[in-house]
DNA sequence: TCAAGCTTGATGCAATTGCATCTATCGCCT
DNA sequence: AGGCGATAGATGCAATTGCATCAAGCTTGA
């Protein structure tokens, strides 16, 4: 049903991705890091600074499972990446704070990602053609990009 | 360490090709239809013909692990969908060949998958736009695709 | 005010994945 | 022929994921 150019798009889409996510484990793992689940959670986090995100607010953004937020954080907290605060106005909430051995663990994770990212990536296509496919794949995000 | 360029680039396939796996996903969990894995490997195996494939043939084809894909089969064939033959010149191996209702399977499951590609990826952008998606990608393919 | 329904986050249980290792067979080299 | 490393595939066990559901707190509307 879909042409042609479509299919070979999406094949193409399905295995780079599988093949760059691995690549980029790979390298985590060959340095004693966590997976790269953490580094977004842990990303966002940084971002988010000393205010912090609400468990939803990660689901929103990182578009991991509830259950699966709720467990990373669990990890995250017991080994002291993350703290738990309680929401003031929001009995059932809680506000999720990177702490500073988060930082640390970011950037010791980002050291090896980023890596990752320029060999895998940055390497391969010039600045014009990588601006090619952002603006490409944002068209097939949900919502759309529309820079 | 990389571009910013290369950052974006990155973000977005990250982010675009989960999204569109897990849409896809979900349309094939709503028909009550198997995950994606199984298509991949029915679909590898439907282009092999009667002469089937060995499981690390698949492996390479796939990008799926080693166990994986052997519990991904002995799932196919609890269900019917392939079955196993001993290869004649080595006593180790096996030969996988798709089933009708392997065959059958497909079918249904790409009704489905194939509605998903289109409106996904084939609906949002012209066909020269899909070309040059498929070329770029195909650069950060490894090995590079080099059409 | 308070019941009904919604939102937030956690969790029991089953299925899947990942890791390490195992068995069996093969191919090669002496 | 016999031994030895390499290859093919399976599997025990731990960790993670997915599904369904739960508990607690919030919000709204009569």
């Amino acid at each position: 049903m879909p042409s042609p150019e479509a299919i070979t798009a999406w094949a193409r889409l399905m295995r780079v991705s599988r093949q760059l996510v691995e690549s980029a484990e790979d390298a985590l793992k060959a340095g004693g890091l966590p997976p790269l689940a953490w580094y977004d959670v842990l990303h966002e986090l940084a971002e988010a600074g000393e205010g912090g995100l609400r468990p939803f607010q990660l689901i929103e953004r990182t578009l991991f499972a509830q259950y699966n937020i709720s467990r990373l954080l669990a990890r995250l907290e017991a080994d002291g990446l993350v703290e738990k605060l309680p929401v003031a106005d929001d009995g059932r909430g809680q506000t999720i704070r990177i702490t500073a051995r988060g930082r640390e663990m970011r950037r010791q994770m980002w050291a090896v990602y980023g890596r990752s990212i320029t060999e895998l990536v940055g390497a391969k296509l010039s600045a014009d053609e990588l601006n090619m496919v952002s603006a490409l794949l944002g068209r097939l995000r949900h919502p759309p990009v529309v820079d």
